[in-house]
DNA sequence: GGTGATTTGTGCGTATGTATT
DNA sequence: TAATACATACGCACAAATCAC
């Protein structure tokens, strides 16, 4: 184990658990090389990992900062996700929180790979409708989602229009006989290629945790996304069984 | 973007979709590199990329494979996390797809730090058990669990002991008056430390899926378990809604 | 077992564009 | 504006591993 390590843990600890909140700046090089008795690019080496997740933020002659640290969260199994996923059921959570939201958005045709074949009970090569989204928070882009319909279900509807539909795509068809009753989301993670990288405006170390959901209706699968979220500031929040305390309030 | 990005983009998309299954021969550097109309470098560059994600690996004089890619799922919304998460639940699951599970376990005392004590209702400082579970697939350390128990739930139970609770902590738990009801997961990602690299022997460029459970009884949190999946071999399923159709079964 | 062909691994040098100092 | 550093890209040569004959 690297030497470099034991302060490594140290500053992430103190960061991720709130010890030191975003602004904080931490001690000069030449003091935390001091005081736990390593060289200066040793020291180097452990805030430059940190750096490369994007915990902090080092500045020639300011010093190093703890990053402002933006996490938002993604609401798995709340309503809005259920009701309005793909256009304003997210947007309407971002705005909750009192951020901007905008987003971007794109339509294609595309052939069926095997795996999106398979999900959405049609042959490889048949075309799909893709929609990809991409939102920004406070006019940074935020996250990824690319949606695929298959053609039963997308065909002479909004969803092939490359316009935002105003309700919800998934509320939209709701209301016109394809009520989504169930869903299964896979979460995996991944590094960024260098295009996502760029496209979401994020540092290469942090990875990407990958989104990838399932729509059925009582008898068929109707939608598949798969959305990125940069892990650096994004969490997915999943609520299970019943609660009947407020978790996000104290002891009682 | 890069030049050598369009070859990443295709290989991975490849190997992904499926269309490269396990085992399968990538094209030789030379081959890649006349059909892309790259310098010799440049594949190299596309094909460490793969290599450092571990979905190819390159043997000298053999050639460069599609990498043998076992993924173990994790069912967040199953009986088995629910009842009896801590032991035999995740176990039963490995064996039932055919793999060999095995885990050691150790168990401390640790105060709570400010996240911690926040979680489950205890003071910062205040002493809470802390059992550290590395669990094996095949004899290759596949994930790592830390629980963490208050002691008004723990004192005078097996929770504290540094053995396996052969029906699984939740479900002795339930057994005696501390049924789980409720629970809330957060899901996030970052790359390992060196240390957690080590002990999970995952390669560098491999993401954490860091999965943070808070379980609730009727009236109290009881636990909160952080578990590090290494993302090239570990995957996580939430089924939600109702589904009526077999999504592991093709189209009708 | 030996030999040569193939393929990855490694080193070097050069050039270019971009970002930082 | 100049200097510097870095990632990208290309080309070449040789070493080391593997395999077929």
């Amino acid at each position: 184990m690297p030497v470099y390590q034991r302060l490594y843990d140290d500053l992430r600890h103190a960061i991720t658990s709130g010890a030191m909140p975003p602004g904080t700046k931490l001690r000069s090089e030449a003091e935390l090389a001091k005081q736990y008795e390593l060289a200066r690019g040793s020291v180097r080496q452990a805030i430059a990992q940190l750096s490369n997740e994007g915990l902090v933020k080092a500045t020639a002659g300011r010093g190093t900062f703890v990053a402002e640290h933006v996490v938002l969260t993604y609401y798995g199994t709340r309503l809005p996700a259920l009701t309005g996923n793909s256009g304003d059921g997210y947007m309407t959570n971002v705005e909750l929180e009192g951020r901007k939201g905008r987003q971007s958005l794109e339509v294609r045709m595309v052939p069926a790979d095997a795996d999106r074949a398979r999900r959405l009970w049609v042959h490889e090569g048949d075309t799909l409708v893709e929609r990809r989204l991409l939102r920004y928070v406070d006019d940074k882009p935020w996250s990824l989602q690319v949606g695929y319909y298959p053609m039963r279900v997308a065909e002479g509807t909004p969803i092939m229009a490359a316009e935002n539909v105003p309700e919800g795509t998934t509320k939209w068809m709701a209301d016109h006989g394809l009520e989504q009753v169930g869903r299964i989301d896979e979460i995996t993670a991944r590094p960024p290629s260098v295009g996502e990288a760029a496209t979401l405006q994020m540092s290469k170390g942090v990875p990407l945790i990958v989104l990838l959901r399932t729509a059925y209706t009582v008898d068929q699968p109707v939608r598949v996304t798969e959305t990125l979220f940069p892990a650096d500031r994004n969490r997915l929040l999943y609520e299970l069984g019943e609660l009947h305390v407020d978790p996000n309030q104290g002891m009682p």
